[in-house]
RNA sequence: CGGGGUGUAGCGCAGCUGGCAGCGCACCGCGUUUGGGACGCGGGGGUCGGCGGUUCAAGUCCGCCCACCCCGACCA
């Protein structure tokens, strides 16, 4: 049946993904443009992610607190840069209660401007600091273009605001949260980033310094997985964030913010996925186990049942559904679970019980190859141990594709040639008319100045003046 | 905002020179099936994007409007 096949993803990887967000249920379009409604499986995914990160959040000491989704207008205005960057895609309210409004109020793109307002009211000591909060919440910006979870107008992520005493205080905590999303994105995700700092042109709005940590697609584009900004005194300033320190000065705080949004599904989506359908790590998986009941005979029904019990008994530790749909064959539930991204699938038939086994199948390897018979005694260890290797698999093949596709041009037109499919890194003179130049040039721009930098310099590889620093190139989503 | 395109059932489409609005998938019912995407029979579902015009008669011809999609500038 091709018209139940997903488009090819080696043909065609953008409508791949839209179709495979769609059949997998993780999203679907809302009648708002550009807003998706988040279904309940992706929406269990994001949970996942949520718990994940969360954790991380809190035990390095932060909190979470709520801000109201509404923003005077004011207050995007009081930050010169931030404004700018943000007021071609602004949503604003003009009318509320049927009357006009003295004010307009701005559907939050982010939040560091009620913050800072905030903030400066809670902020008097040294003794106040840090304040470390985090929000899970969502923010609206007017794009132009749309895609599921890429980039919608509205979209869910967790943004976390930080004030501190000093300079040093910002920037460790600033590298501390690029570390928490580089080590979430890897060890939970199974994505391997780069972890680097954004160019000048880059970076976030307002912004002293922003850090991303940038992922790999399947078809070798670059995605942006996460951000770290340092804001410097910038905020503090515009809202007048201070405090009295020791010896009673009046001092301005340095601010940090952080973000990881729903986006990362389509990382996961597009890193893993294959012509089957998604593939999900086992981490984060919605389901990590699916066991599929086969039998003809109402005898072999009963006794497929039994041992379906029993299994489920033994694997209450882990996500697990047993799928006791009537009327549908294996295949179709085979490949059914195989497009949501199941990482294993466990089918009990009449002679598995016969043999006293349980067939497991896994997600990441196709077809036979992933096959094997498994003793339904100790069939707990035997998963946990399938469901590691997954997870380990995931990010080992990933992290090969990613070394694969990326190149070390010596000259310009090499470089141009690498980044038609791949990423490209190379000495930079951080000038911003190379870079506009490359864009102009190639469609790839500077995903960001990795942490890991060899030592010494060479020549820049747009316009060969010396450079210090090398920059990762690549077309983005 | 510039360039291109599309609107007919939930989805994908057909509908010619105007004459009873259809097909496939999906959905509902019954039965047979079930170790890699089952099949038979029966059934429900439409302001043909909107408004106006021409005509005995408009999904079809004409005009205006609206919405959505793709490509560029912008972007977690």
């Amino acid at each position: 049946m091709s018209e139940d096949r997903l488009p090819s993803r080696s043909d065609n990887f953008a409508e791949w993904y839209n179709q495979l967000v769609l059949r997998a249920e993780l999203a679907d379009y809302a009648p708002v443009r550009g807003c998706m409604v988040v279904m309940p499986y992706g929406w269990a995914l994001w949970e996942n992610i949520q718990a994940a990160l969360d954790q991380r959040f809190k035990a390095t000491g932060h909190v979470n607190a709520a801000f109201p989704m509404l923003i005077p207008m004011s207050f995007l205005e009081k930050e010169k840069e931030h404004v700018e960057g943000f007021s071609p895609e602004l949503a604003v309210v003009t009318i509320g209660g049927g009357e006009k409004l003295e004010e307009p109020l701005v559907v939050r793109p982010t939040s560091e401007t009620i913050i800072g307002h905030m903030y400066a009211k809670w902020i008097k000591s040294y003794r106040d600091l840090p304040v470390l909060i985090n929000l899970w919440n969502s923010v609206m910006r007017w794009e132009m273009r749309t895609r599921l979870f890429l980039r919608t107008a509205e979209f869910y992520w967790q943004e976390g605001h930080t004030a501190h005493a000093t300079a040093e205080e910002a920037q460790a905590e600033t590298m501390q949260m690029l570390d928490i999303y580089a080590d979430f994105a890897e060890n939970v995700a199974a994505v391997p980033v780069v972890r680097g700092r954004k160019s000048e042109s880059e970076k976030f709005a307002g912004a002293l310094r922003s850090y991303s940590i940038e992922a790999m697609m399947g078809d070798t584009r670059a995605l942006q997985a996460a951000t770290s900004h340092n804001l410097g005194e910038n905020f503090a300033r515009a809202f007048e964030i201070r405090y009295l320190d020791a010896a009673n000065s009046l001092q301005y705080c340095w601010t940090t913010s952080w973000g990881l949004s729903t986006r990362v599904i389509g990382a996961i989506i597009m890193v893993h996925g294959d012509e089957q359908g998604l593939i999900l790590p086992p981490r984060l998986a919605p389901h990590q186990v699916v066991i599929v009941p086969i039998h003809k005979t109402d005898q072999e029904k009963d006794a497929v049942l039994q041992a379906v019990a029993q299994l489920e008994a033994q694997l209450a530790g882990f996500r697990l559904k047993v799928d006791r749909r009537d009327g549908l064959t294996p295949g179709f539930k085979f490949n059914d679970w195989e497009m949501r991204g199941v990482p294993l699938r466990l089918e009990v038939g009449p002679k598995d019980v016969a043999q006293g086994t349980v067939t497991f199948a896994r997600r990441d390897l196709p077809g036979k190859q992933g096959k094997h018979s498994v003793p339904q005694e100790g069939v707990a260890r035997a998963v946990a141990e399938e469901l590691e290797a997954v997870q380990a698999a995931l990010f080992k093949r990933a992290l090969e594709f990613r070394r694969e596709h990326t190149h070390q041009p010596r000259t310009y037109a090499e470089f141009r040639q690498v980044v038609e499919a791949g990423w490209a890194e190379a000495w930079w003179c951080g000038r911003r008319e190379c870079e506009a130049a490359i864009k102009e040039d190639t469609r790839a721009t500077t995903r960001n100045i990795p942490l890991d930098q060899p030592s010494g310099g060479g020549p820049c590889i747009r316009c060969g003046e010396p450079a210090t620093e090398r920059a990762l190139f690549a077309r983005a989503y």
